[in-house]
DNA sequence: GGCTAACTTCGACTAAAGTCGAGTACGCAA
DNA sequence: TTGCGTACTCGACTTTAGTCGAAGTTAGCC
């Protein structure tokens, strides 16, 4: 009996491809593709015994995981496997979260491809070992250095600010009307908040939030 | 005789799925596919007559325009065609800005893909007509940079992208295979190109020509 | 007053970054 | 061949960055 594989991906080119790595490799599998949420929504809706839902997160359509929400709530026991450019450790947990069965970044080779549909088709439930997962835990690292910055001091601030100019510790002393073993102090504590062990890593995090301060470091967080 | 088109890209299905569209169509091509960054240098280098590159922005080592900028200066009549997912229009003109040939969405389908590589290659520079350019009202002081960057040797550019990812000295030697003072020494000239005079500088400057991949757009379920 | 907690400051020390000069290797032209 | 320029490499040295422990300051609280 086939195995009944559904494609959801508006990339024609991968798409194809993606369908040609499996029914290649098997008659077992029955395959029909999807480009759109739309069309998406009305297969799933029609419950025709489907084995398995190749699904892109980045549909027309689709916001985040609104997509793979939707079918979990719609489908419980049909597996997903979710299909991403995006491999960001903190969009795998979120995936996996949200009821994926198993994540799949788009630059999987063929083989990996196969083996991991054929997993997820037998019950497992893994993750890619070429893939990491954020912890719910460490999720500073990424656009939560939002609440880094938020829980600075005034003073931090300020050396954070003057930081991401470029300036040097003894510059930033200077400007500061203190010692530049103080302003090391304060860049320390910097780092810990930021979650990164150097000034290198600390101006490219910085950088995102703070794109240019300008002259002006009086300015704290409320 | 036949074109040689080269196709990097380090999606495995989509890059195959790439080479399929062009060499399904005609027998003009000969295709080769490479897959990283240090590929596409040691390739590039070699000099030896390609006519057409099939470029993804989101290569491993790749970060922004920064390996774009680094093929068009290195082989200034080699047409390159930008393959990316990210279509948005700020990006599309950048693209462009740095010389690239065409746009191609990876949205786009196999007719539209023929015809524009056809277009190229027959010497027409023109933009898909699905997508769109931001208008020129902003120029990017990245402009300066890009010319730097462009300046730089092989072994320079593989060390400011390492820096960009906030790797020590120490890491970068360890990966390049020579020592830390090798690496020194190709800052203090990378600094010099840049007009900076500190990592930290050399930083925020590289990071607004390579404004980081698009890392999550992700929102939570509502 | 005595106590705690958060912020700030600093010196001494270790680690990393950056400069300078020099040696090697390769291609290229006279 | 010799000579020249460029890219790459490295060691020795100076400067800057970063850690750790500690102390002064302010404010609130019993």
């Amino acid at each position: 009996m086939a195995l009944n594989v559904c494609i959801a991906d508006d990339h024609p080119l991968f798409g194809q491809a993606l369908a040609g790595v499996l029914s290649s490799r098997s008659n077992d599998f029955s395959i029909e593709r999807l480009a759109t949420v739309p069309e998406l929504q009305a297969r799933i809706s029609r419950e025709s015994g489907l084995d398995l839902l190749l699904l892109d997160l980045h549909m027309p359509g689709a916001v985040g995981f609104s997509s793979l929400s939707w079918v979990r709530a719609q489908r419980p026991r049909l597996p997903v496997v979710v299909v991403s450019a995006n491999t960001h450790p903190e969009t795998v947990r979120r995936a996996l979260d949200h009821g994926a069965a198993a994540f799949l970044s788009k630059s999987t080779d063929a083989d990996d491809i196969e083996a991991t549909v054929r997993q997820v088709l037998a019950g497992e439930r893994g993750l890619h070992p070429h893939l990491t997962v954020a912890s719910k835990g460490e999720t500073l690292a990424g656009l939560d250095a939002a609440e880094a910055v938020a829980s600075m001091t005034a003073q931090q601030f300020r050396v954070a600010s003057m930081l991401v100019e470029g300036q040097l510790n003894k510059q930033i002393a200077w400007e500061l009307g203190v010692k530049e073993a103080t302003i090391k102090a304060h860049l320390t504590e910097i780092f810990r908040k930021l979650g990164v062990n150097s000034r290198t890593q600390a101006v490219l995090v910085l950088n995102k939030l703070m794109p240019e301060t300008s002259e002006d470091h009086d300015a704290p967080p409320g």
